[in-house]
DNA sequence: TCATAATCGAGACGGTACGTCGGGTCTTTGT
DNA sequence: ACAAAGACCCGACGTACCGTCTCGATTATGA
């Protein structure tokens, strides 16, 4: 998973002129977590700006909107939890996958982050896009085969994937952003149960 | 279900001065239904007031922001859609019970005031509370009773009533709101499956 | 001097319905000349009104402007102050003019009023002509003919008696309005004696 | 005679950010004169905003209000007039004086910005300081010199110079802002011959 | 006595301008 | 070339006052 919108520094190839400081685009993508979970979802890139120490232009050198920063930073974050071990069981793969979503939903630094993501793909048609195609749909993907597999050897009851998958992240999201209800690891054992041909 | 923020004009009790036009009401209430059906999400006061051919002044007299005024909208536009037959089978119920939902969250009159709600709820906690308390948290109670009957008397697998509430409602949210899912009669009919004891 | 703008309440002819109420018309004007002279002259009918305990509507029925009812107020206050005896010498007559006119322009009472007027003059043309005919001119006219008597009896310096005016009234205007130079009584004998033939 | 509110766009030390647009400020300035002297004496920062095709908050960031705007355009345009041959007679020099008074108080261009200023100093305390200090107390200081003068070599007669300074100037305002009256030549030459000791 | 008619208070409504805030672009200097 | 600073335009915001209007309540007159 790499920095989708905003060039890799690391990887820059030498061109001529002074080099982007790596270290103050860390700084702006820390400052937009620690603003938009301060602050509520309504980040501007002023706000951003000020709290990271930098200057409103070079914010709208590198991106777009503050979304895309937010998205940025939010992927920057979790870049290393999605390694998975391939040969356990299906189901624990699953809750291993839910249980990571459910710490991203618990974690203000990137609930917050996710919030505000989400918030934008309800106002803006390009946030929306951005958001499902770099952030839903690969958890979906991942999810998905998962599930497929879990219907053909027989651990998950048959029926449409999709609706499997909505039936496990979708109350996650729906309790992270609109109740406040809470994200419990009971949470995540119930709703695999619920899918699971035996109850354990 | 009654209007939230705005008196109820049909029922004034004829106090001193000029009274409240409830033409005008109405015509503010569609033109923020179909303002945000057609210009997205984030509406302000000033296109309602615009579309409605009403003054902004008005606007700001009656609701404190553009997010309670869609709410009574919304509310205004299903009031009439809650009766249900009590002596059927729960399943039967609950079905009915989704598909209002389910109609709600395709048609654009009422999903996009409502995506606009929630797009609200994410930015300020003021919406979010009034969001949860007047839209979510009736229709949530109504389901729980369903459900609690239907597991008393064997026909819904044993489990917590939230999450059972979960599973039937935020894949149809998450669907309308941020997957492009259709949300189709079979959706309805798989979910209520999930959580039944006999599949028909 | 009667009213101008607000028809005569203790004359008027019986009509049916009810009559206007005298008190309340006196609490009006009062009120405006309060009112300006405690919060500076740009006076709208609102706080007016307030401060008459009166309902803007009523304030709307009887004036056409906050400039109007200023106006009124103070022909009102002032009405009784033209008497002049007619045999005294002309210096003495012209002298007891401007003391009249400048105890106006230091009592806050009046002077308010007076300057909201002049101040409404310099924006509108209706209420220049306003303050030119009703205020200024009468004022004039009874100063021209002292003046002229005074040329042709001797006793002031023959010249343009519309420059003796200016001569005589201006400053007393400029200081009240512009300046904040004392309205003295020696300001008055100082001025009478540069326009006067022999000096005392 | 320096620019009072906006700071002197010419001399700026050339800081970091982009510089103030020159330009832009004479454009702003001219507007504010010329929308003055065609639609009246109450002008808002939007209508001058518009007639020189600048955005309102430009203006806001350099002036407080409209009436610190026109002062500024007032000096401007008059910054030149103030030099007075030194060894003229005295009486000579305050005739050039008043001419260059009746000049501003003649041409709409000068008449209505300070017409809009007197108006702004009779409704707000800090505009009548503005207007005194800046505009008024300059001029009479000026004109008391040389009535100082005229008074020690005999030929203006003995008298306190602040009435002389009144009777030489308060009817030219007066004239100009409440009577309609004429500011001829004649006008000056009567009122420097009343306060002369020789009548030529 | 009762209809009539005007005053008066209350408040809805459309409208205009206000002063402010943030967003996005540009122009300059500094590194 | 990057970065900081700040001018500038634009649009929306929430407010305040204006002027008009539609009511109900009151208070007098005249049939």
């Amino acid at each position: 998973m790499c920095r989708v919108f905003s060039k890799d520094a690391t990887q820059a190839p030498r061109v001529r002129g002074r080099p982007r400081s790596a270290e103050l685009r860390k700084r702006i993508l820390d400052a937009g977590a620690r603003v938009v979970s301060e602050t509520g979802a309504d980040v501007g890139f002023e706000a951003i700006a000020q709290a990271a120490g930098a200057s409103r232009t070079t914010l709208y050198r590198w991106w777009s909107s503050p979304e895309e920063l937010l998205l940025d930073a939010l992927l920057d974050s979790v870049q290393s939890s999605i390694a998975i071990a391939p040969d356990m069981p299906v189901l624990m793969q699953l809750r291993t996958h839910l249980d990571s979503a459910a710490a991203i939903l618990t974690d203000p630094l990137t609930w917050a982050p996710l919030r505000a993501l989400a918030a934008a793909a309800l106002s803006k048609d390009a946030a929306h896009a951005a958001f499902y195609e770099h952030w839903l749909a690969p958890r979906r993907a991942a999810a998905r085969t998962l599930i497929e597999r879990g219907i053909s050897d027989g651990t998950i009851i048959p029926a449409n994937p999709d609706v499997h998958i909505d039936v496990l992240f979708a109350p996650l999201y729906h309790r992270a952003l609109f109740t406040n209800g809470a994200i419990s690891d009971n949470l995540v054992d119930e709703l695999l149960r619920i899918i699971a041909t035996h109850q354990p």
